[in-house]
DNA sequence: GAGTGGTCTAGACCACGCA
DNA sequence: GCGTGGTCTAGACCACTCC
């Protein structure tokens, strides 16, 4: 009745090399700092290239690490604390928002969209592309949806698309009385265009946060906003911002 | 302006297999439906099996397909909201909240906890595990840091572990007047600790709530829960739920 | 034991950033 | 042009579930 094995318990060698890849950053690594490339690694390692990446890839995922294609592979600061339910009550495009307009156009909106917006679902809307950038660096992309209703006075005189456009309509939005908004989060994968704004490959993982702006008894407003899910920390309603740790692997001993 | 390009723009393959599966999904698989196994879909799409696995665990990660070991792929269920910030002003373990307490031992924290509680980095606290279900399935995993000086009349005569001790630190916490409370989300994976209470593989991705509870002008307590980032939408500061769609992918057209 | 998804290998070529 | 990470292949074996 031998259960005395030490049981090697066949723990893959893609974790064990991320433990330890762990904690060579930990304590040997400095943010910033360049790895050596795969193959050096993965040489160094005795594993495969393709094993050594399945490690990286979630320890990037994890916001340890940063690759780039024709660069190497960096060590990441700690994630970014990006506030994003903290402006209850606001209109997006309020003055002070972390947000820059970039364009306007009008489209068919995604069936889902169309549902929480509760328009037809051949309804054209307008929508607008913003970005947000902190410390310099891209953090989240955004498709803000606006029913013509809840915009009823834009002139017809303002400029037909681009950003001035973008500014009149989110100059209209803020005449309406905003009573509430609700928000979600949920994991997703950067859409090409995305991609592009974020300075990511396309499919990278992304925080998709969905918010629904209320006024008058209805959904005035949806914005779609995708963030970088390796950089960012999203925070919800707090006063003041702690700026500390990452690592949502360890727990407690 | 030629935006005409029939343009092969070297679009890899697993991105195009997603893209295509994505559509057969929506249009000739329904929930719980099970698709061919690996090797069937990539002799049928003329790839190897790995290139389709990377397309199958993007789909994974958005939350389209399941996947188990020995069993096989299925269609998933649209993600489920789960309510995360709307119960502000309440402890946890108040009355009628979704989660159900597991264990509760002492321990010292990481250090990140530690920081975030304003202890010193080797004192210990009290850990109480909980876990969260809904529609049936394990959604969430917890656990909770209490400092010893947030639940000072705990009765000595209490068990010193398990259940019973884990709902009398929730209780005592319950006396004191909880000012505020802030929250942060970001990805990370499953421990294997995790991994096991969710149904899942280690390292699955999943959404890591923090939440701080200030009380008596500190930090009372810390609330670090993962969430199933595949089957999950976390809902902040809603009213009324809307049970409604998925795909963060798919944008304006 | 049969069939599934999960891990791993040892190659190859490609796209990209930079000097 | 060189070095990087990104994609892809065609195999192999393993862990698991179910019959």
């Amino acid at each position: 009745m031998g259960t005395t094995q030490a049981d090697p318990v066949q723990e893959p060698k893609y974790w064990h090399l991320k433990t330890v890849l762990t904690e060579a950053l930990d304590s040997e690594f400095s943010v910033g700092e360049i790895l050596p490339n795969e193959r050096d690694l993965a040489a160094r390692f005795g594993v495969a290239r393709a094993t050594l990446r399945q490690a990286l890839e979630q320890l990037e995922l994890e916001g340890r690490l940063q690759r780039r294609r024709g660069v190497g592979t960096t060590v990441a600061p700690p994630r970014v604390g990006v506030a994003v339910g903290s402006e209850r009550h606001l209109w997006p495009g309020a003055a002070g928002d972390a947000w820059q307009p970039a364009d306007c156009t009008s489209a068919v909106p995604p069936a889902a969209v169309a549902d929480l917006l509760q328009t037809a679902r051949d309804e054209r809307v307008h929508t607008v592309r913003r970005s947000r950038v902190t410390h310099g660096q891209p953090v989240a992309a955004e498709l803000l949806y606006i029913p013509a209703s809840s915009v009823p006075d834009l002139s017809a005189i303002d400029a037909p698309s681009g950003t001035a456009r973008a500014r009149a309509v989110l100059r209209e939005l803020q005449r309406a009385d905003l009573e509430d908004q609700d928000q979600a989060v949920e994991l997703g994968s950067a859409s090409a265009e995305d991609a592009k704004e974020l300075d990511r490959l396309p499919g990278a993982p992304v925080l998709v946060v969905t918010t629904r702006y209320h006024a008058g008894g209805r959904t005035a407003a949806v914005s779609v906003a995708t963030y970088r899910a390796d950089t960012c920390r999203l925070t919800f309603g707090a006063s003041g911002r702690v700026e500390i740790h990452h690592d949502p692997e360890r727990r407690a001993s």
